[in-house]
RNA sequence: GUCCCCAUCGUCUAGCCCGGUUAGGACACUACCCUUUCACGGUAAGAACCGGGGUUCGAAUCCCCGUGGGGACGCCA
């Protein structure tokens, strides 16, 4: 095990998005490539804002994506308690160092950093009012992915609120010394609390970790970074769209990072292996959800038919609310398996499943009346499906080579293309244009099935 | 307003560090092929170096300025 160290620190305010697991990703991958250990530290420090929900949505979340953390709640560790509300004593004692290297003081109940150096008052355009700053050379901020940052920190802060409790800035260090954290791993819009930080490491004597901050994922439409608000934000919503975490995560590598030639699907060993710190981005990047729908597709594409029929089950399962799904939920093992294979090769995504396959689970499907419009336009389809019901005793069910020899020979004798019975059939069976072949769509029905919906269609068309 | 970060197709990006490419790939879009509908797949096309100055024989690549985008400026994290 390399002595890395990295941390993943959320705070519980809401519920847990793609920026907030694309850093915890990143972090993971770091820890897993070079063998370091990856934390999870709870920020919970704002009493008004915290939630118990939101810790559940956080831990759910990443061990959905597969992001095993290797010390904190839940799993424990050498450096605990990892919630920072349990860290109260951790606290006071690290205030106390400050306090007794003179680098505290108290004002309006609340205890403030002090800086080094000679203080002045200006008055701050944006803030509309006076301020006191601080005569400081810049601090410096090497960062692995910025290089060299320079900002001046010139205004003593605030370190623990008039309410005793110790705030972010404060506690973000501090955790980082006791936690022995070796790299910061954060979205950029930590960089310029940077200078904050590293004043304190400073303080505390304490070595400063090497800072990575990582560019920011940009909302889809319109300006400004991703928040939890915009559509498509959440980790949560994709676990519901039956998403396949493993596309998500590839996905998410994606962006901001590149293995550094071409490729993008990967398997989450190898993305494992290329990751580093050299090569992630310094822009911003915008979130494409065009681009992870594909991913996902490719993904589902490749699942063995066992796990796909699991997996669609659960999807199932978790939107039995709907009629379709409860209908489906209710066939037998067998024939769910056979209708869900049927579809795997031809969907986008799981939620499109529950309508592909509806007409599988019941008669009571609608006949869509632009595709019956285009279908029954041209030739004689009702003669076709007449004949093709006729030859339904003839026709062995029994696989989808001997439907389509059946149909191709059927088609011969009356000097016709298997076309001519193909959309018509489906148009009787399924009420569309779109889905399976139509033999295997046969098949899985059942030829009384198929009987009495030909049987069906041929009285409406009178 | 101040400070910080960033800048290649519509989007994600390779190339930049170490100047010489028909500026490559993927998503999306378009056409065609495959085909039993719809997809998948295949082929092809269109599509970018933000602008201006330098440096240089030569700049997407190095430097400066501008512009644009993003972030931060809380007793939130």
């Amino acid at each position: 095990m390399s002595s890395v160290r990295v941390r993943f620190a959320p705070s519980p305010t809401g519920f847990f998005h793609i920026g907030s697991a694309r850093t915890a990703l990143f972090n993971w991958l770091y820890a897993r490539h070079t063998g370091g250990t990856f934390i999870l530290r709870i920020e919970d420090t704002d009493k008004e804002r915290n939630d118990e929900q939101f810790l559940n949505v956080i831990y759910n979340s990443l061990i959905w994506l597969g992001l095993n953390w290797d010390e904190g709640p839940n799993v424990g560790g050498s450096f605990g308690p990892y919630r920072q509300s349990e860290r109260a004593d951790v606290y006071s004692d690290y205030l106390e160092k400050l306090r007794l290297a003179g680098r505290t003081y108290e004002k309006d109940g609340a205890i403030w950093f002090k800086l080094l150096g000679d203080r002045y008052e200006v008055f701050d355009d944006h803030r509309k009012k006076t301020v006191t700053k601080v005569k400081v050379a810049p601090t410096v901020i090497e960062d692995q992915i910025r290089g060299r940052v320079e900002r001046v920190e010139d205004e003593d802060f605030v370190i623990f609120r008039s309410d005793g409790n110790p705030v972010f800035h404060f506690v973000n260090v501090v955790d980082d010394i006791a936690m022995k954290i070796t790299h910061v791993i954060r979205g950029e819009d930590h960089l310029s609390n940077s200078s904050k930080h590293v004043e304190l490491f400073k303080a505390f004597e304490a070595p400063v970790p090497q800072f990575a901050h990582i560019p920011l994922i940009l909302k889809q439409n319109g300006p400004g970074k991703m928040s939890k608000r915009d559509q498509g934000a959440l980790i949560e919503e994709y676990q519901k769209r039956g998403y396949l975490p493993e596309s998500l995560v590839n996905f998410l590598s994606l962006l901001g990072w590149n293995p550094g030639d071409d490729r993008e699907k990967m398997p989450i060993a190898e993305i494992i292996r290329l990751f580093d710190l050299t090569g992630v981005n310094q822009s911003n990047a915008r979130f494409d959800d065009k681009k992870l729908a594909h991913m996902n597709m490719a993904y589902l594409l490749e699942l063995a038919p066992e796990k796909f029929v699991a997996i669609a089950r659960d999807y199932f399962k978790s939107h039995a609310a709907s009629p379709t799904t409860t209908l489906a939920l209710a066939a037998h093992d067998q024939y769910f398996h056979d209708v869900m294979t049927l579809a795997q090769p031809k969907i986008k995504g799981l939620e499109e499943l529950p309508i592909y396959t509806a007409y599988f689970f019941s008669d009571d499907f609608a006949i869509d009346p632009k595709v019956r419009e285009k279908v029954m336009s041209k030739g004689d389809p009702k003669a076709r499906l007449g004949e093709l019901f006729e030859a339904l005793s003839r026709l062995d069910f029994a696989s989808d080579q001997i439907i389509e020899d059946g149909i191709k020979a059927l088609a011969a004798e009356k000097e016709l293309g298997f076309g001519d019975y193909q959309s018509v059939a489906r148009l009787a069976l399924s009420g569309t244009n779109v889905g399976p072949s139509i033999t295997g769509m046969m098949r899985v029905l059942e030829k009384e099935k198929v009987r009495t919906r030909f049987e069906r269609f041929l009285g409406t068309v009178g």
